[in-house]
DNA sequence: CGGGACTCCTGCCAGC
DNA sequence: TGCTGGCAGGAGTCCC
C-alpha cells in the first residue's frame, strides 16, 4: 500500500530523528525481509551518524557520515514506530510514541530497531516482509541494481508529456500497467494509477500508444495533483497520530475510484457506477463513463 | 525483448 | 463459532 505519497511522509515523519543523530545500536532480529539482510549489517550501521534521509520512488535512503546509504523499502506492509522514552525532551519535528523503557514489548513483526544516541528508538515492522534493507555507497545510488532502472521523478519537472509519449509510443500494454512499471515512472502504485486515470479521463484499458498527445499531458497532470494532494493529506495526518502513537507507515485519504466498485461515480454530471476489473492480476477501478 | 503470470508473506474477511 | 479460501499488493523473476 505504501506508494510514493505514504513514503514522502513516512520519510518527513522520521526525519527530524533520524538527521544528525547516531545510531548506537542495531538489533536486526531475523536474517533476511524480502532478500538477505547485506553482511554486517549491524557493524555498519552502529555508530553511524546520518547525514541526511531522502526517498527516491518508493525507497527511502539514509545518508551516513561514512558515505554508506542505508536503502529501505515498506513493500507492502512495512511500518515504522518512533519511541521516546517517558520524560524524553523531543526535539523540534520528533514525532515519537512517549513510553516508559520498561514497557517496550518486541512484536513478532517487529524486525529491525535502531536504537539513537539521544535515546530515540525506532523500529521497522513488517508482516508481510516484502519489505527490504540493504547498504550501497551513497555516491553510486543509481548504480545499485534496485535503482538503475527507475524512471522518472513523478513530482520532478523531469516529469513531462514529452517524456512520457518518448515511454508510451509503441507500448501495446494497457496504460493502467505502464503506469505501474517504475522504469518508466517512479513510485505510482496501484491506488494512483487508478485515480490518475480517473482524473485525467483516460480508460485504464486503453493501450499505452495512443496515450501520447492531449491525454498525456492531462495525464501528467493528474498524477501530479493527485500524488501532491495526497502528500499534503499525508502531511495533516502526520500531525494528527504521529505525535498520539508515532507510528508512520498508512494514512487515510478519500479515493475517488479505488476500492469503491458499485458506487456512484463522483462526477457530477455522471450517472455511471464504478467498476472494478483485473488487470496483470491486479485490482482497476474506474468509470467507463468518465474513462475513455 | 515485451508483456503477462507467478511468487514471496501474513492478516483479514466473506462465506459456509 | 470456527475453518477455509480468496484477496490484498511491490517488484523481481520466469516463461512464452
Amino acid at each position: 500500500m505504501p506508494e510514493l505519497p505514504e513514503v514522502e511522509t513516512v520519510r518527513r515523519g522520521l526525519e527530524a530523528a533520524f538527521v544528525g543523530n547516531v545510531i548506537a545500536k542495531v538489533d536486526q532480529r531475523r536474517p533476511d525481509l524480502r532478500f538477505p539482510f547485506p553482511d554486517h549489517f549491524v557493524s555498519r550501521l552502529e555508530g553511524r551518524k546520518t547525514v541526511a534521509l531522502h526517498r527516491r520512488a518508493k525507497y527511502l535512503v539514509a545518508e551516513l557520515d561514512d558515505g554508506t546509504a542505508l536503502i529501505m523499502h515498506l513493500g507492502m506492509s512495512g511500518r515504522f514506530t518512533v519511541y521516546a522514552p517517558q520524560g524524553h525532551v523531543l526535539r523540534p519535528g520528533v514525532f515519537a510514541h512517549q513510553v516508559a523503557t520498561s514497557g517496550l514489548d518486541i512484536g513478532a513483526h517487529d524486525h529491525v530497531i535502531f536504537d539513537f544516541e539521544d535515546g530515540l528508538r525506532v523500529v521497522f515492522s513488517d508482516h508481510r516482509r516484502f519489505g527490504l534493507m540493504t547498504l550501497h555507497p551513497f555516491k553510486d545510488l543509481n548504480g545499485h541494481k534496485l535503482f538503475a532502472s527507475i524512471g522518472v521523478e513523478p513530482l520532478s519537472e523531469v516529469l513531462t508529456s514529452s517524456y512520457l509519449d518518448q515511454k508510451l509510443s509503441g507500448k501495446r500494454t494497457p496504460i493502467k500497467s505502464a503506469l505501474l512499471d517504475q522504469k518508466i515512472v517512479a513510485g505510482i502504485g496501484n491506488i494512483y494509477a487508478c485515480e490518475a486515470l480517473f482524473y485525467a479521463g483516460i480508460s485504464p484499458r486503453r493501450s499505452s500508444h495512443t496515450v501520447p498527445g492531449k491525454r498525456s499531458m492531462r495525464l501528467v497532470q493528474s498524477i501530479q495533483s493527485v500524488l501532491s494532494r495526497a502528500i499534503e493529506a499525508g502531511g495533516s495526518s502526520l500531525r494528527d497520530y504521529a505525535q498520539a502513537d508515532g507510528e508512520l507507515g498508512y494514512f487515510q485519504t478519500q479515493f475517488a475510484v479505488y476500492d469503491r466498485e458499485g458506487e456512484a461515480c463522483q462526477t457530477a454530471s455522471c450517472d455511471g457506477t464504478i467498476q472494478r476489473l483485473v488487470q496483470s492480476n491486479r485490482s482497476t477501478f474506474f468509470c467507463s463513463n468518465c474513462q475513455r
